[in-house]
DNA sequence: TGTACATCAGTGAACGCGCGTTCACTGATGTAC
DNA sequence: TGTACATCAGTGAACGCGCGTTCACTGATGTAC
């Protein structure tokens, strides 16, 4: 049956949404389109409606996912300027590197969750995360203390945050002390830049 | 046709470094079974003479991915005794850091290349990426150049080190000047330390 | 405004393909005598 | 040391399954009059 163009409209943003999600959960391979359109409501058959092939899906779901983190350090940054970069800076790390955001990778920072998946991916995903990256590191760049290159020290400084989620989310679950010491230590580290 | 022990360990020893190699190139999911045994000179249906599942000869691969980089930083520990810390971890940095380290995922750093995998993977390959993670990081600590908490530091430069490659990997290709930058924004911010 | 019909989002069966795994078979190796 | 046979690593066909993608069909929506 034809369905409305805003009903149409709303299963293609549940069926991005679900994909940035899921992808950054269990990774792009391992989620097949039919995972997709089950968990936005729909049967595997409409999907090619409203995506040309899986790999375009991809690099969708990819923009989507960074659109709402470069939106999240966006606010963060007008905080910055309100209320003082160190406090915006802390409550950031805080977040950042909380348990909560470790064990919610779907909804969490898609640098750490999606950067070896595009790695591996084609070039219209790594286009994606590419630009979504560069947004990210812009608007971070606001949020850093101040150093003689703070463009250098945001990237270095979300370097540390990826690579500490990535090394706390490999463990949990078989090592919990040590994820949790890995938080705790760049937390406590990083801290000390503030 | 049987052949003599001496072969059969040789090829399972072949088996697991095509599996090492394979695994941080392309990613655990994206590699058959089929694959390695070819990369290894054999044909698919012998695999399971040496190994249990493909799941468990990605546990024993994730191993032996560490074995040797594990060794490599230990040999780095014992030059930062013998000529002095500053030296050996700038030597350290510089390699890992280097585009050619970068362009060569099949051969570095497990942490960086298995790390997302493993936060996706069963609890046998999670517990060998641990392992692993735990050793890097006791060796990893005798580099680090001195600080109050030598270890929460060296976890800290690893974290760096791992966010700084999958960044760059990521984009590497579809944006060079961007993969180029950050890692040589990440080594001049961590040439300061030392 | 009401009617007639073309459009097209969604359905579910079907496609070819590659995957992990199994299996009957081969024949050189390793061993018991 | 030499012979007879059991062992078992390697082969390649075959298995069931899930994947991405296609397609004929449905029927409410959107549009032309």
């Amino acid at each position: 049956m034809r369905i409305s163009k805003e009903a149409a409209a709303a299963n293609r943003t549940r069926v991005l949404e679900a994909a940035a999600r899921l992808f950054r959960e269990k990774g792009v391979d391992a989620i097949a389109v039919a995972d997709l359109m089950k968990a936005a409501g729909l049967t595997h058959g409409g999907f090619y409606n409203h995506f040309e092939s899986k790999e375009e899906l991809a690099a969708a779901a990819c923009r989507t996912a960074f659109a709402a983190a470069v939106e999240r350090v966006e606010r963060k940054a007008a905080d910055a300027s309100a209320h003082g970069r160190e406090q915006a800076f802390a409550h950031y790390l805080e977040r950042y590197l909380a348990r909560e955001t470790r064990d919610a990778p779907g909804t969490s920072c898609p640098l750490a969750t999606l950067g070896t998946d595009a790695a591996r991916q084609g070039p219209a995903f790594k286009a994606a995360f590419a630009e979504g990256a560069r947004r990210y590191i812009d608007a971070f760049t606001k949020i850093v203390p101040s150093d003689p290159d703070p463009r250098a020290q945001a990237i270095t400084v979300l370097s540390t945050l990826i690579g500490a989620l990535t090394l706390s989310r490999a463990c949990v679950g078989v090592d919990d002390a040590f994820a949790d010491e890995v938080l705790a230590a760049v937390g406590e580290q990083l801290g000390r830049m503030g």
